[in-house]
DNA sequence: AAATATTAAATTGTTGACAATCTTGGATCA
DNA sequence: TGATCCAAGATTGTCAACAATTTAATATTT
């Protein structure tokens, strides 16, 4: 576990804050385990503060969706279960679908960034670059919610997103079909560009849905998370 | 502000979650107004504690949607403008969509108190009383939600109800057409005991949706709530 | 030996004091 | 007069000590 504290060079905000952020990066990577107690004492002694900010950022956690609190008992590391997986993955459909109905309402048919990323996804899938596209899926997904203009829609969806890497601990990227799910970026793409609200929320929730699909037709060993 | 504090008698919980629920009721109460600040010191004075809980308790409140912490500003009540409501209109219609969903695929042919509360709410319709019904329907909202089996779901729908509340500090109960809303309550049942999941969506949705138009076509001022 | 009660250790919950930051009001200057 | 700067006050952020609770380890009983 590193403990190069940089928590002195603080700028304009919380200690709290920037524990959440540390935490945040030990549970996505796993060194925090999913299940694991979370010792307020032992973390706050590692990273050279005391225990009011680990308990403040347990709680942002948890309002995160990453951490989940028992009173007299402590934080504990989130686990998702198989089933629970399933759940998000229909709720963030449902979620998704709405982002991009408000992005096409909102575009007004300019999609801005999402074309170039769109672009940048095509060259990484021709050249077969798993990891480039995963990280341009990413960016992808999110400009869509920023498009959208919701921040409530964003916090719902950063945390689907966040709970789903806590399903076995297991980094979700893998290499699916690139090009096919990139085919599906460029349909929600022009629904969006053309104003087709109705038409880019059925097929961002369809996108979503594949993922899922995927990933039950995988077995459950092997984790599909590209879309 | 009243401070009978029964928080004396906290049993298997903690402080921060009796404060909690204590500033929840000002919140929705409009004792504590939208937009306000919430000065720690002089709540927890109040409330008969030290300032830890209360702190924490706002931290609660933030992940419900009811406050909003600004750093070294402090937390206050959270203020929705009029373009939120009808965003947050939009969010609550697609979950309570997907609630229907899964109530449907979970119910088994039987809606358990679901027809138990229709009846009722149908009697309360007939005699015109609207704080029966708009109490009743609260609980058909909330059972409707819990056959789903979600608690990511119900977590998600609570906290849009809650921030809607917080629309101009104005209570949301109204006199609209019960017996219409009523009717479409009875859709949605009749959709879930069917096992018709995705007409129950369907059902879902637009049943939001209609009290989302309720209050557009209302002016700024009457509220409309009982869907 | 197994189950239960008891005690000690570990851990979380709460408090009050102090530090860091923001806000307010007044003084200074153009 | 109006704007800017500065200091005092108010308020939040952090800490370390103490209280309440849970967990474990040990003793006791059957």
């Amino acid at each position: 576990m590193s403990d190069i504290d940089l928590l002195a060079l603080r700028q304009s905000s919380t200690l709290s804050e920037l524990v959440a952020d540390k935490m945040e990066k030990l549970i996505l990577s796993g060194k925090l385990a999913a299940g694991e107690r979370i010792n307020e004492a032992v973390l706050a002694k590692e990273l050279g503060v005391s225990r009011g900010p680990v308990r403040e950022a347990s709680m942002l956690l948890t309002s995160r969706g990453l951490v989940e609190f028992i009173a007299f008992r402590g934080a504990f590391v989130r686990k998702i279960s198989r089933a629970e997986l399933l759940e998000i993955y229909d709720l963030r459909a449902v979620l998704t679908g709405q982002a991009c109905y408000l992005a096409a309402l909102k575009a007004g048919g300019n999609a801005g960034p999402l074309n170039d990323l769109h672009d940048r996804m095509e060259k990484a899938a021709d050249s077969n670059k798993a990891d480039r596209y995963y990280e341009l899926n990413l960016k992808f997904h999110e400009c869509l919610v920023d498009m959208a203009g919701s921040s409530r829609l964003r916090t719902m969806i950063d945390s689907l997103v966040n709970e789903m890497h806590l399903y076995r601990q297991v980094s979700l990227r893998s290499h699916p079909d690139m090009a096919q799910s990139n085919r599906e970026h460029r349909a929600i793409l022009d629904a969006i560009i053309q104003g087709d609200a109705e038409k880019a929320r059925k097929l961002g929730e369809a996108h979503v849905r594949a993922g899922k699909q995927r990933f039950e037709a995988a077995g459950a060993e092997t984790l599909v998370e590209d879309e």
